[in-house]
DNA sequence: CCGACTCTACCCAGATTG
DNA sequence: GGCGCAATCTGGGTAGAG
């Protein structure tokens, strides 16, 4: 809670459709839906336009189809949005220090920190400022929050949307909440909403009103507590720059239901490497294994196994998860699978259990240390180096031409794929930086001339762009 | 030795978020 | 009838140590 509106939440607007209207011409001012195109894929974001045909994220693929059938339907492509949302965020990193992302789209920034703004008039003002630099170095538009706290500073970023700036000024918070539904709450989802309906608390006054006795019995401790700070408009919660992970998960939905016990297997084992690659490439290694398992039902189970130390070793997580696979019953077929690993240390943290072991072997000392030795050899297993493919590995996308990704043609130059199919490929030769589309041509799939490409600038940059022409 | 009690670690499900 | 992926947090259960 702070008496000046210094802290900030940006939220760019429709961010993975933005960015591919930006980066394809064609695209502008019709309605775009990124997610999975497979028979199970979700929604990820849907553009401004398509949002007027209803669809939403989180909606199945199915269903937007049918509201938005003329929508551009796009793989979403993280490396493309990675880079802008880097670009965001050094500008976000110029206001202050203190800076913490949420997603590649969204992040705090406390102005305060940076001594860019101390109070409403010079904090709109880097906000303004802020909306102007990203569009000027994207092509893409933010909206900005800003008020005395986080909860609030998101509620006005939601509120300025689209391409928009709100400021609340501190003080203002219980007025301004009363009236709204509990759902506005960070925490409040549809079951906590519901049980709050059903308790007779549909407004934020409501749950002030109750107390904070009354929420925490129907919430428990930790979340009718906060609530009921929340409720009024009290939230000390910090701008915290980096938190470091406590877990590292992989999960693959299956096109069809899988009933064979054996490929269950072997899919458990891919994971288990995956999530080890990406376990080791972040330089942690994790004590606790956990298996999740939906089934043809969508009942939802995790199992997991806790080591007596921490691991990074591939044949440990994969015996573990097959371990934890045997006690699942998958009769009737199973839609996903999921490894992870948890209780994450670090490689500093394990040289220290390597380090203790050694000298406790040095001294002699077999005594009353049997757990801090039992744990330092596990923790110290050498793992072997892993006869992997690129490091990449990123899922062998079968569709070798996904809709929306870049390409380059040796006659017709850059371009993306609009389609696939039968053999065919279609392809829209375009560039970001123009402002017409541009012309549509349709390949072999297995032409010479046509090969992956890499997304281009989505404005024009440097001095040297002045003649073009 | 038993029972009650507290503390901690672990396990699992469910909710929430973007 | 359709419902992805990754991460975090919490509540409640159980088990062992003291």
């Amino acid at each position: 809670m702070r008496a000046a509106p210094t802290i900030l939440h940006l939220d760019m607007d429709a961010f993975f459709a933005a960015a591919e209207q930006a980066a394809k011409p064609s695209l502008r001012g019709k309605p775009v839906i990124v997610g999975g195109l497979g028979p199970r894929g979700v929604v990820a974001t849907a553009s401004y336009e398509a949002r007027r045909f209803g669809v939403h994220s989180a909606m199945p693929m199915g269903q937007a189809r049918r509201l938005a059938p003329n929508a551009a339907f796009l793989v979403p492509r993280f490396s493309f949005y990675r880079s802008i949302s880097e670009q965001v965020m050094e500008l976000l990193g110029r206001l202050s220090p203190l800076v913490e992302p949420l997603s590649l789209d969204e992040a705090f920034v406390d102005l305060e920190a940076g001594e860019v703004a101390d109070d409403s008039a010079s904090a709109r003002a880097a906000g303004e400022r802020l909306r102007v630099d990203i569009l000027a170095a994207t092509g893409l538009t933010g909206s900005v929050g800003l008020a005395g706290s986080k909860m609030i500073a998101k509620i006005a970023s939601e509120e300025a949307k689209p391409d928009g700036l709100v400021l609340i000024e501190p003080g203002t918070e219980r007025e301004l909440l009363g009236p709204r539904s509990v759902r506005i709450l960070p925490g409040v989802g549809p079951a906590t909403g519901e049980h709050l309906r059903r308790a007779g608390m549909t407004t934020v006054a409501d749950l002030a009103e109750a107390g904070e006795d009354e929420l925490v019995r129907l919430l428990g401790r930790s979340h009718g507590a906060s609530l009921y700070r929340m409720a009024q408009g009290y939230d000390d919660r910090p701008v915290v720059a980096e938190r470091d992970a406590k877990s590292v998960s992989v999960e693959d939905t299956f096109d069809v239901d899988l009933h064979d016990r054996v490929r269950i297997r072997t899919e458990v084992e891919r994971l288990a490497e995956r999530c080890v690659g990406r376990l080791r490439a972040s330089g942690h290694s994790g004590r606790t294994i956990v298996l999740k398992v939906r089934r043809y039902d969508f009942s939802t189970l995790t199992r997991s196994e806790t080591l007596r130390g921490p691991t990074d070793d591939v044949v440990v997580v994969r015996e573990a998860a097959g371990r934890l696979l045997e006690a699942v019953d998958t009769t009737g077929g199973v839609r996903l699978l999921g490894v992870g690993v948890s209780g994450l240390a670090d490689y500093t943290q394990e040289d220290l259990f390597a380090q203790a072991e050694a000298r406790a072997e040095a001294e002699g000392q077999a005594g009353g240390a049997g757990d801090a030795a039992a744990a330092a050899s596990e923790a110290s297993v050498v793992p072997e180096p892993e006869p992997e493919t690129g490091a990449g590995a990123e899922g062998a996308v079968e569709r070798h031409w996904a809709p929306g990704n870049d390409v380059r043609h040796a006659v017709y130059g850059a371009g993306w794929v609009q389609g696939s199919g039968v053999g065919r490929v279609t392809v829209r030769f375009e560039e970001p930086t123009w402002s017409e589309p541009g012309r549509v041509r349709t390949f072999a799939v297995d032409d010479p001339e046509l090969v992956p490409g890499e997304a281009l600038p989505l404005v024009d940059r440097g001095v040297g762009a002045a003649g073009t022409g």
